[in-house]
DNA sequence: TATTGTTATACTCTATAACTATA
DNA sequence: TATAGTTATAGAGTATAACAATA
């Protein structure tokens, strides 16, 4: 037989906040499901990765350009990085370093035309994923689900901003 | 170099499907930095990792063990990393392999005293973590949430099974 | 001195495929 | 033949820290 377990208390203390638990356990089910067939199609039907198409999306929504420093800050990773998938990308043609009048530590990186063209033709199809992955949900729960995250997302910004200012 | 705060990764979206974009962009952010949290947390307090954290997690719930091909399903990932990760556990004493009954080639895996012990630890940290996250949330926010995800979980899972009969 | 960006490095996480030992 | 698990390997993705050039 068993001996009992001495963690029933503590399973009963968990159990108390066991909606948080389960809503995180299935918030993050979505987004690795969702993810992981992103990941999967860009791979094999692009050749390419997800920060990659992430990066070339930032910059197809600013033609100007993007210093490497804003790129890592929107996509949420550490500078080296940026480097990286940029040389990546310059080295297929896809983007191009410009020089910043009145900095020249800095660059703007922006797509070439083929990058543009190329980041079109992989954007229609990441939709379609997209669109499909979300094809359950009526256009009024499309709506209340976007609603709710955005109050998940700002309070996550402003624990951040708490953490910042340490 | 500290990673960058925030971000818009949700600048991403453009077309006529829009909502949908957007709709992904923020879950996508909402997970991220939830789990950007939780790995630093699970790094700087415990020295451990978000894969061993789920792994214990998974066998917390079942006090008998799981076989190791349970805990690859369980953990969408593949087997040989079941292997690395639950080799990693062993060796700290956290977990242990035992025989199956009836088949020598499969093993349950179930955590040890000590690895109960550790993993309650983590898990009441890991609590306060989570609800953090979802305080800006109503009661009935937050089950409004559980369930809309709800549905996007079901229709995943069904887009998979689609794809494994092809 | 501070900031922009690069380089070098190391580590975690993951999938794939070949392998073994059982079934 | 099929399955459970292991091993070996390669690559994605990331952070850290030291560094150069410029502000």
């Amino acid at each position: 037989m068993t001996p009992p377990s001495p963690l029933d208390l503590e399973a009963r203390a968990h159990s108390e906040h066991a909606h948080e638990l389960r809503l995180w356990l299935r918030l993050l089910t979505c987004s690795q499901l969702i993810e992981k067939r992103v990941r999967a199609g860009l791979r094999e039907q692009f050749d390419t990765t997800l920060p990659r198409f992430d990066l070339m999306a930032q910059l197809e929504r600013h033609p100007d350009g993007l210093k490497m420093k804003e790129l890592s800050h929107r996509l949420m990773v550490t500078g080296g990085n940026i480097t990286g998938i940029t040389d990546q990308l310059v080295n297929e043609g896809l983007v191009e370093r410009m020089g910043v009048d009145g900095d020249r530590r800095a660059f703007r990186v922006r797509l070439t035309p083929h990058g543009r063209a190329s980041f079109v033709e992989m954007a229609q199809q990441h939709e379609s994923w997209i669109v499909e992955a979300f094809e359950g949900l009526s256009p009024r729960d499309l709506d209340s689900l976007h609603r709710l995250l955005g109050k998940v997302k700002q309070h996550q910004l402003e624990l951040n901003q708490r953490i910042d200012e340490e």
